[in-house]
DNA sequence: CCAATTTTTGGCAGCGCTACCATTTTTTGT
DNA sequence: ACAAAAAATGGTAGCGCTGCCAAAAATTGG
């Protein structure tokens, strides 16, 4: 029971050249817009395009010339809100530039990771983007060889293959960490989601703890829920941290999902942000911005990353690591 | 400066095929593990291949086969919720069955739309997806005559091209409108965003004007801002609102993240919630669940949504509607 | 007006693969 | 051991397009 029957086969190139009355190059050279060609020539095959309504097909094209134009994203998840900034970033600039984005989600497992890299270079696409740089001895030795670009996204502690555009993650843990201290809070506890897995999560935990460390306030206390990051789980994390450490004066989150859903905890419990407890985030989300308290937190340049590795991409910039920085955001909450 | 350099071209079938002492079709019958082959045969081709690393050339394989197997959305925002979670839902079936997602952003506007869809359809889709029912005609004409099949999503109120899987707009604003009521709410405004771009907003408005007109009750005030929707201009524009009409005792937003910005706004300014004023979203965002009051709201099947579009498409289903109906969180904003 | 350009045009190989068919090899049954 | 059936294999014609080259048509200059 399939559609198949109402259809022709699709309209190909040879046809139009034949109902025009012209030469199949002649065609391509007028649709491409490539090459010379009379006005009158140019008209007879518009026309009868339109006629026939062909639409080129690119797969065809791709295997004739060169250059898919596809841009293949591997990312970790669409729930982080992350990673939707980073294709809207991108997915912009490659618009505009005529190329498409193709993605798949890992769920941030490296065999799938290596699995999807696999499928997406049979499509030979002329990028792959990535998040961070902890990526299989398979997938990388597949990316170096597949002779395409590779960007790897939102990290810089590690080494590129090709391009990287991102911030540090253990630079930010560690500024999230000094303005805690500057603030006067000694007694600092973490909340956060799967470290092994979110390895960029990882590392800002790891900036945190060594700068608490180095400034002789090592972190009290850690909460960690096992998946991925949610509000709710900041909320239950938070609420099982103080159930163990009463004591603490801060708590940072592996993300502003995660604080945004402590700094709930606080007002339904009437502790009261940030004289009783503070609370310190990661990404500066819109959200955060209209809180009844801003959230203190670090913005992070999501939709700029997308929007930069993109452009390095379509204007097949030279291998290079590209720091997009992030910003304090004082917020109220700490 | 390009890599090229770097690389040998891409390995190719017929180079597997020499190296492993067999001919072309047994390579590829191997690969494709379709045909009958020796055990023997299977493992020289598999360690030819593993030696060369080998990656098959899918552009090829379609153009002489059938089927790109790729997926086509087009999708209006990556910014609200909603698409991503579709894509979520879709992605990971489409994954399952061997099918790849490529995906680009309207921003709303139908003119773009249309040339995305041309843009998509030259790569021979297996299907497109898209939000909703209102299309240009050009794209009509365009999707009928692909031969591919067609997905409209996250709406009901219209007519299906070819599958349709979502749920009605216009009853979930009735529905919300009756719920309003039943709980004694009788001075209702409206905040929303741009409705005549968002158009499944636009019929949930249609649906609540229409329910409290008929009770008898009908909208007291309503604020548009222009833009997309967010959590701060859900925010500005219950501010602006009850500047002008002091006397609500209930709002409806247009999604729950415009909710949230108008709650954070009661908090921030005393406004006790609900008794002195009701508020109501749409989506069921996971955040609402977590908020001090739990937000009353309409929870859609969104990850659904796209699950079950990409398992009629995989499945090669016949045209059919599919009604996932959602579902009224009482929650306590209301 | 004619030769020397320049512009416009068409033919066709080939991109890397799969589908189809023909052929060879192996297995089975008697 | 031999014919018949089954399994395994290879050759090759496209899929629809682009790139290259040669040929034809239009333009230019003296």
């Amino acid at each position: 029971m399939t559609l198949d029957f109402r259809h022709h086969p699709a309209v190909t190139l040879a046809e139009v050249a034949e109902a025009a009355g012209v030469g199949e190059s002649t065609v391509s050279r007028v649709l491409r817009d490539h090459g010379s060609f009379s006005n009158k020539t140019r008209d007879r095959v518009m026309e009868a395009v339109e006629r026939l309504g062909y639409v080129p097909n690119r797969i065809a094209g791709t295997l004739a010339s060169a250059g898919s134009r596809l841009v293949a994203f591997v990312i970790p998840s669409l729930s982080n809100i992350v990673f939707p900034d980073v294709l809207r970033g991108a997915s912009t600039v490659l618009e505009e530039n005529q190329h498409q984005a193709v993605f798949s989600v890992t769920d941030y497992d490296p065999e799938r990771e290596e699995a999807l890299v696999a499928a997406m270079l049979a499509w030979r696409p002329t990028a792959v983007m990535l998040a961070g740089f902890e990526h299989s001895e398979r997938t990388l030795k597949m990316l170096r060889a597949s002779g395409c670009r590779v960007v790897e996204l939102l990290d810089l502690d590690g080494t590129a293959l090709d391009l990287a555009v991102g911030y540090s993650n253990r630079a930010a843990g560690r500024a999230s960490a000094e303005f805690l201290l500057k603030r006067g809070y000694r007694r600092i506890g973490y909340v956060g989601h799967d470290l092994d897995r979110d390895t960029r999560a990882g590392k800002r935990f790891a900036g945190l703890s060594e700068a608490l460390g180095a400034a002789g306030a090592p972190l009290t206390d850690r909460e960690i829920h096992a998946g991925g990051s949610s509000v709710e789980s900041g909320r239950l994390g938070l609420e099982r941290l103080l159930a163990r450490s009463r004591d603490l004066d801060a708590v940072y989150f592996s993300n502003d999902d995660m604080a945004l859903g402590g700094y709930f905890h606080c007002l339904a419990h009437g502790i009261s942000v940030p004289s009783q407890l503070a609370i310190f985030g990661y990404n500066g989300l819109d959200i955060g911005r209209v809180t009844p308290q801003p959230l203190s937190t670090i913005r992070t340049p999501r939709v700029a990353t997308g929007r930069i590795a993109a452009e390095l991409v379509v204007t097949n910039a030279p291998p290079q690591v590209v720091d997009l920085g992030f910003e304090l955001v004082e917020g109220a909450t700490a």
